[in-house]
DNA sequence: TCATAAGCGAGACGGTACGTCTTGTCTTCTC
DNA sequence: GAGAAGACAAGACGTACCGTCTCGCTTATGA
């Protein structure tokens, strides 16, 4: 399991430059991200506003816009923490840990905070090169992790072979990542079919096998 | 390339049932899935507005309200005929084949109408279960013939074994949709990195090294 | 009781230039007007709309335009037969003719539809000279005939001298007429009090003491 | 002439209550009561839009909606300060002064938003007991001060006697408002003939000959 | 008798206003 | 100077009516 930096480490820079004056509450923000959660879960997307987390929050909205630019970037950050609960299971083998990541992730879909805010901010993001950056650095890059420890795991076993060349084992990590978060979240969003343990042996073993004759 | 049924047939109520009173106009109903998609394209999602649709088709915001019941609905119906463009090329092989799929399947999520449209309508549909079936048969339902056709010839050049069990074909073909469309949307736009040949030539030798070890 | 022409008679001209095609129903008039009143009785004038007088008489609205111009007209047209079936009582006295009709008269705009109609139009018609002029001579002149007969009534009994100026009469005629008209209906629709027996017997008092006067 | 109190001190609610937060604009309200006013010259009531309003006193339609609830309300406020501005004439006699004060009130509703709007908030009043209350106390109750001076003077003068019974003496001022308010609006706005001095001279004679006799 | 012409019900149409909601900023007072 | 409260300008929302139109049908005459 990684350690989550606390949630504020992502919002715009707390009072350090200008020391003088109140400093920002710290109870402010873990409320306000845990409001917007909160919201998410009760209203969707479509209906989720700033001033509702606000109200939830116990807070005054211009604390909100203080931190955030709006309410992309906000649930940027209140959903991002959650990815960072996946952590990669040691199963013993490849197909193993894969299997149980991609559970892992189907359940993480599962939760209607997660569910209804991923793809919002991701079809704001094509307009949005700040929040792109934003929902990159914030969520996809940390989750390449779970590629790159998998594939340790699976050379330290002799079960992929290593690659010497940094570029191509980069390309290879990116498009590991694609293949399995974006084969998932199409299952569970788009088809809105269940990621169900035999959807996920039938998938484990197609990349797993597509790897090691790739190799 | 598959015939495209008339817009209207996918409208609330084209003038079918009640034959009295005046015809629903087939014009505005052009004007408006024309509109529509130049508003995504100029304003993207979050700034497409109902009234502005109504506005560039010359057309009353009532004439949109009688045919879809709001944004989401009328998106997918503007959308979802440049799916239908989608043909699978017969280039000889199945990794060709594939190959040319996913290259057309990127271009179409490069335009700006698609990208912005696609991943919201999604994030909607996680709310409305309306919506969600909207998509499925507009869209998602719709694009599973590619990979229909693309196993029929594979089978054909004796690429892929014949699958006697008609359930587990079934399984397989949604299964194969959801990776090849999940992983081309997940790169075009959570990732945001392009679709190009060499990205193309490494998933599908993936993908078809895995569905060669599979079968 | 002065006879009451049909409704008909005031909307626009039906079918006597042009002899040829469908002529317009007349039940359908008498139907559109009665609507009238009972949705006045129902919705007041706020909320009183042509769709929904076609409704209830069953008719298109289309049948309404045809007639009238608009819901002024049409409201004027229903109301103003109401006010034909006031007629001036004779109880031997000038002064209990006019407490009589006064009340009569009170009575009139206790009901819902006269009540809510009448300043309505009224109001409409001070930017509207073709609704003033259809205001006057549906109701505002055919009423003067109240203080005619009254007149002559009071004459006969010695009551009130002849005038022999035809001008100063008139001028007469439509003082009168302002004063009790207009004091009736300030005291019912402005001031909202009730016009009692003891309110009349206080006005009737006042009016015929300065005709007796001025006399 | 009365002192007039500040416009807003009729709104819905000034920040008296609540003291935190933002205090509303005095200067909005002005501009809106003004804006209001000059909306009725333009268009009329029927023509009269909340929007328009909005916009002639740059203001957003929220700021109106937070002090009114409806068009009906803001009309009452913008004119009732048009009424305060008559004052009873001292003129040497009864009848000098009644016919000063016709006069002066006959000038009043000949304004174009006078004229316009007070029969449509009285129309609208039949079917709302706190917009009648509204314009009772805004408007009504407020002006019959002219009555009751115009009596004190009278009295002074000996034209007319003590009235020792307090309820009879308000109910005389009753009928006596509504008998010269009632007959000149009606002559305005009804019958819709001017109220020159030859109108208001032969008024002012029957009224005061029936107040003399009856004395 | 049958064409012509208007009336009629139904309901879509372009417009416009409604009253509400949300956004992101601003203003006031309190801590 | 942060923070809560809430007013503010801007503008989209989805609904309701307006008065017009376009259908297909009906009902009268008059050729």
């Amino acid at each position: 399991m990684v350690a989550v930096m606390p949630s504020s480490s992502r919002a715009a820079r707390p009072s350090c430059t200008g020391r003088t004056g109140r400093p920002r509450s710290a109870e402010a923000d873990a409320a306000i991200l845990l409001a917007a959660r909160e919201a998410l879960v009760d209203l969707g997307w479509s209906k989720f506003t700033m001033g509702d987390v606000a109200t939830r929050a116990g807070v005054a909205k211009t604390t909100l816009y203080r931190r955030w630019a709006g309410k992309n970037e906000l649930v940027v950050d209140a959903v991002a923490v959650l990815f960072d609960e996946l952590e990669l299971p040691d199963l013993g083998s490849l197909v193993a840990d894969v299997e149980g990541v991609v559970l892992q992730f189907a359940a993480l879909l599962e939760r209607p905070e997660t569910k209804t805010a991923l793809m919002a901010v991701v079809a704001e993001s094509t307009r949005d090169d700040a929040l792109r950056g934003r929902i990159r650095s914030a969520i996809v890059d940390r989750q390449k992790r779970l590629v790159l420890v998998g594939r340790e795991r699976a050379q330290a076993r002799g079960e992929l072979p290593y690659e010497a060349d940094p570029a191509v084992s980069a390309r290879h990590t990116d498009l590991i990542f694609d293949v399995v978060a974006g084969a998932v979240v199409h299952r569970a969003l788009v088809s809105a079919e269940p990621v169900d343990e035999e959807w996920a042996r039938d998938f484990t073993l197609l990349i797993c096998s597509g790897l090691a004759a790739t190799a």
